[in-house]
DNA sequence: GCAACAGCCTACTGCGCGTT
DNA sequence: AACGCGCAGTAGGCTGTTGC
């Protein structure tokens, strides 16, 4: 299997942005904890938007596709949030050593909000002053890791049936993801992976389904969505091209001409 | 905000081979 | 037979830059 989780990547990540929001999107390998400190992280998950705001803890389902903006706090400051990462590795490891076994369905949402607790409050107190030091040692890291690892069992113990399932994707209807998660602008890879086929057998099940190929049905789907949006409710080209996936106003611009015959702001 | 363009890189196609 | 995987060559889509 691909584990698309480099291991260079710190397990736990302090996210700090000095005033500015940032948005991007990304492909989550793996189960994140989360708590935000300040300001205020808005998630897409193609279906429900979630505001994160200070002092919520959140559980991130992996092999999950998200849209998020990193908004700063609205009187100044930083937008700060802790993320912890669980590897695959170290949960299967987890599970062996103490025999935990899944007896029930796992989470299948994206985003779970978790209630707050003194447990987690004095976990993330004990956890900042190690993250505000340069370097924190990775070994103490590693043990924090376990430590919430073990309180998120603690406090929601029927996350265990979605912490240790390790199974991959299954084979899903390919025609109701794609439609839910065209602007997504990744790799057809990661299509292929989420809807539990191969890139082969993903693009023969996809000219099955949709009779082109994936990439010219996903950019005439986003220019589609662009098209609706802009004439529809008024958009502005500038505002929506890296909503529906495309990274280059430019591009998009050439490519919405290519296919309606008039530059978008002239729609 | 849009157009043009060069160069890079990704996706498509076709094929052979292995597995179920 | 149907399905799944991997590879190589190639076409064309995308990015980044520049200029208006």
């Amino acid at each position: 299997m691909t584990t698309d989780a480099p291991n260079d990547r710190p397990r736990i990540l302090y996210s700090c942005y000095h005033s500015r929001s940032r948005e991007g999107e990304q492909f989550v390998p793996e189960h994140i904890f989360s708590y935000q400190v300040a300001g205020t992280m808005m998630v897409n998950d193609g279906e429900q938007e979630f505001a994160n705001q200070p002092g919520d803890f959140r559980f991130m389902r992996r092999n999950r596709l998200l849209k998020f903006s990193k908004v700063p706090p609205e009187n100044g400051g930083d937008f700060k949030s802790i993320s912890i990462r669980f590897s695959q590795d170290m949960l299967r490891n987890f599970s062996l050593t103490h025999a935990y076994k899944v007896d029930g369905p796992a989470f299948d949402g994206t985003i779970l909000k978790l209630e707050s607790n003194p447990h987690f409050k004095a976990f993330i107190n004990s956890l900042l002053p190690y993250l505000e030091t340069e370097a924190p040692d990775p070994e103490l890291m590693e043990h924090k890791v376990t430590e919430a690892l073990m309180l998120l069992l603690k406090t929601n113990p029927e996350l265990k049936n979605t912490l240790f399932d390790f199974s991959e994707p299954g084979k899903i209807d390919l025609e109701a993801f794609m439609n839910r998660n065209f602007h997504f602008n990744v790799g057809l890879n990661r299509f292929a992976y989420l809807t539990g086929r191969s890139l082969a057998t993903f693009k023969r099940d996809f000219e099955k389904a949709f009779h082109t190929s994936p990439s010219k049905w996903l950019q005439q789907r986003r220019l589609r969505e662009a098209h609706y949006l802009i004439k529809e409710k008024g958009a502005a080209p500038s505002t929506i091209y890296m909503d529906l996936g495309f990274e280059d106003l430019s591009h998009f611009s050439f490519a919405f001409k290519k296919m309606y015959g008039v530059a978008p702001s002239r729609v």
